[in-house]
Parts: C-alpha cells; sequence; structure tokens
DNA sequence: CAATCCATTACTGTATACACATTGATCTGT
DNA sequence: ACAGATCAATGTGTATACAGTAATGGATTG
C-alpha cells in the first residue's frame, strides 16, 4: 500500500486547521480575495474538504495575523488595499530591519557572517532576468538572513508577519524601473557594512533602503489594484 | 426585572468568543496559568459559562499572538518565561518606538505635540507613590501616546502586542530600585526633544531608555518566576 | 418610478456528539 | 525493583445540528 497515495485510512484528520491555515492566507497573500470581500465559510469549507470548524479556527489565526478583519454577526473580510497601509507596513519593516542589523553586527559570529555574504554573492549572480518572483524570494531570503543574524526571534516572526502581508507588494515594487537598478548596489553596501560590523551606518542604509520602497506606496497599490481586479479568475 | 441581572433572554450569545478572548488573554498576560502548562479546554469552557468551540477559536487567536503556543493533539500550552524572551520583547519594543518617535517628530501637528506634552506633565505630577500599576499604566500610556503621533497604525498595533506580552515585567522593572529613578529624566529629556522635534536625537534616547530596561531581563524573570510560583492561588 | 416593507434566503455563532490521540497507572515478566 | 506492555481515563479534533442575525428580492405604496 502506498504512503502517499491515499491519506491513510485515518478517520480524523488531525491538522485540518494548519492545512487550512497554509492555503487561505496563500490566498490571502496573493489577494485572491477581493479587498473587503466577506469570506464565505461554508464555500470554503466545502472547497478545502473540510467543516466549518476548522476554517474558522484558521480564519481567527488569519485575523490576528492581519490578513482578516472580524465583524460579529458579519464574519471575516478579507483586507483592504491601501496606499497608507503599505506605507505602514514598509516602515514598521524598516524599523525592525534598521534595529535587527545593529543587533547582527553586535551578535553575528564571523563564520555566520562569513556565511550570508557567501549567500548573498551566490544569489546576486542570479544576473539579468525576468523572473521577478525569484528575485523577490531572493530579496526576502537576503532580508531574512540578515534578521536572523539579530539572535533576536521575535523580531524575526514579526518581520514574517509583516513580509506575508506586504509579498504582493514588493514584488511589483521590485518590478518597476524605479526598483530595479539601485537594489544591487545598496545591498552591496549595506553588505559590505555587515562585513566591518558598522552597526550605525548599515541600519541607516537598511531603513532608508526599505523606505525608499514605502515612498512608492500609491504606485505599487494602484498596480496592485489592477492586478487584482484584471487578472483571469482562474 | 432588573437588566444585570439575567443576560437577556436571548437565544444566543453571538460574541462569546471575543469575552473568552479578554478573559483568558487578561489571566495570560497576568501569568495566572503557569508557564509551558497546557491549557484544559473543557475547564477553561465550563469555568466561562460556554462550550469549548468559542474556547478553542479565542485560543487560535491568542496562540498568534504570542500567549500559547499550539501543538496538533497536545492542544495549546501557556507562553514559557525566558529571559531571552523579556529581552527579545524589550528590542522589538525599542525598534518600533524609536522609529515611530521620528515619525512622530515630522508627523505630530503643534496642537497634538502640545497635548501630548500636557498630558505627560499631569501625569508625572503623581508625585511618590506605591501605585505600581498606576505608574506601569502611566508609563505605558506615555509610550502608546508618543506612538500615535507616529501616524501608523501598524506600528501602534505591533507595540500594543509587544506591551501586552510584557506588561508583567514591566511592572516588576518599575518597581525595581534600579529603574525608578531615572524614569523620568529620561522622559523628560525626550519629551523636550519632542518639543524640538528632534527625531534624530529623541530616537536614540528612546531606544536607549528602553534597552535599559532589556538589560534587566534576568532580574526581572527571576522576580516573575518568584511571583507566578509564590502568590496565592485566589 | 422610487422608496419602503416584509418574507424568504443565506450565512454566522455556539453547542453537542463522537472518533481518535495521549497520558498515566497497573500489570507482567525478568 | 524495574523496563516494557496493556488498558482505562482524560482530552483534543472535527463534523453536524440548530438558533439567531443579516442580506436579498419582490410586492406594495406614495
Amino acid at each position: 500500500m502506498q504512503k502517499t497515495a491515499k491519506p491513510k485510512k485515518t478517520g480524523r484528520a488531525a491538522d485540518s486547521v494548519e492545512k487550512v491555515y497554509d492555503a487561505v492566507k496563500e490566498l490571502a497573500v496573493e489577494y485572491r480575495f477581493k479587498p473587503g470581500e466577506r469570506v464565505n465559510e461554508v464555500e470554503l469549507a466545502t472547497k478545502l474538504g473540510v467543516s466549518r470548524t476548522p476554517v474558522r479556527e484558521a480564519l481567527n489565526r488569519l485575523a490576528r495575523d492581519g490578513f482578516m478583519s472580524f465583524v460579529p454577526n458579519r464574519g471575516f473580510h478579507a483586507r483592504d488595499i491601501t496606499p497608507e497601509g503599505v506605507r505602514e507596513l514598509y516602515e514598521l519593516r524598516a524599523a525592525i530591519e534598521r534595529a535587527a542589523f545593529r543587533l547582527a553586527c553586535e551578535r553575528g559570529t564571523d563564520a555566520e557572517i562569513g556565511e550570508t555574504i557567501a549567500i548573498w554573492q551566490n544569489n546576486s549572480n542570479l544576473g539579468p532576468t525576468t523572473d521577478w518572483a525569484a528575485v523577490a524570494e531572493a530579496d526576502e531570503a537576503f532580508h531574512i538572513a540578515i534578521v536572523t543574524l539579530s539572535k533576536n526571534g521575535r523580531m524575526l516572526n514579526a518581520l514574517e508577519g509583516v513580509n506575508s502581508l506586504i509579498r504582493f507588494f514588493r514584488r511589483i515594487d521590485l518590478e518597476s524601473n524605479r526598483r530595479r537598478s539601485g537594489t544591487y548596489d545598496e545591498h552591496a553596501a549595506i553588505i559590505e557594512c555587515l562585513r566591518r560590523r558598522d552597526g550605525d551606518v548599515g541600519g541607516e542604509l537598511i531603513e532608508r533602503h526599505i523606505t525608499l520602497s514605502s515612498a512608492h506606496a500609491v504606485d505599487v497599490t494602484k498596480e496592485g489594484l489592477a492586478r487584482i481586479f484584471f487578472r483571469r479568475p482562474d
């Protein structure tokens, strides 16, 4: 009997909430829900092959993550999309990453810093490409790597939450002409500060690096709206 | 028929989750659950007069807030208490407040800044007191007021989450001799920077102000442990 | 024709039932 | 006495039922 073929004969799933959470989070990250739209629990439950109970538990989690708003007797509604919201997220990200960079310079071992630099050098060898999803993924990984060096799991956790909330916009931002050019040099300068363990200068650099993106909040929001409403429903 | 006596004749509560969330969060904030202890769903549900369904929904929210950890098939467990965890929270708080202070200096109107200063002056007129809960509350309000001026709701939200996670320790910290003395002067210096809209200097001050507390993480954790395990069960 | 009212439909909120997993105490063989 | 097996008791995970609330659409009225 193959293991992957059948989900075993298990009478109980026992991890439905996690599965629903991951699936719905993915939908929410990509704005598959229209902004402000009510999320129908039975529909979602049916589509995912579970009952409403685990769906509601997952939605409660997602609400605390910032992906859903909840109105009593009116259920869960997908997050909105506004320039202010995007700007605020970028500003929070900048705050976390600046502080984390300074801690990383204090706490990262030589080996860890060297490893981080090596990974960046490999990833930046992508050369010219049009796979923006891959570029965005590498960018996110770069920033995560630095915050990991801060040895502050709470900051890392908070950053991951923010990242999932802005991922949709970050991709748009990186695709735009404005950011494409500068990103490499900015990362290079940040990496150089990390090598020198210059937390003050590097912290300022990374803060500005991110703030530059927050300045485009209006543009990426417009483009995001277009993608949400013009894409094929699939 | 009195209104408060009976919860009306309503057949459905319709806000059980909110009530449970608030009640259990209060317990978690004050460490009424022993660190790591499994939270018994039926027991909690019975005590609160509801069924397990809203209890589990509330616990799922609290898990995302950082008050509970969740292990499949083993339910929800109360958060741990460790010096590293406390330190990490203070560091995250410092990161948010520093950035928010700079934004507050840019974005707060003269009226808002004046109002914030006035509130602080009033609150600092408490004089010598031993009502540490009130002192801690005023302290938290002071910091919240500044972050509010940043006009960044996401930062404010994140800070409120962190605040609820460290409130237990903050009170201990403020009660200790170490912090009691310096706090007033530090706040005064920060307020003066806000008046001058000096975001850079004030940001550094507030960051250091908070980092000073993070340096006591080990001490407040020890004292916290003692209070958790030695207090009367009530 | 527009606005309002009302009945019907659709959806949410909570309780309960039951299957499965874990836990821990008792038993067994050595 | 003790490590491992066994089994009952406890507790979690999900589905379902039902009560109550909002949303919808058509009839009614000005």
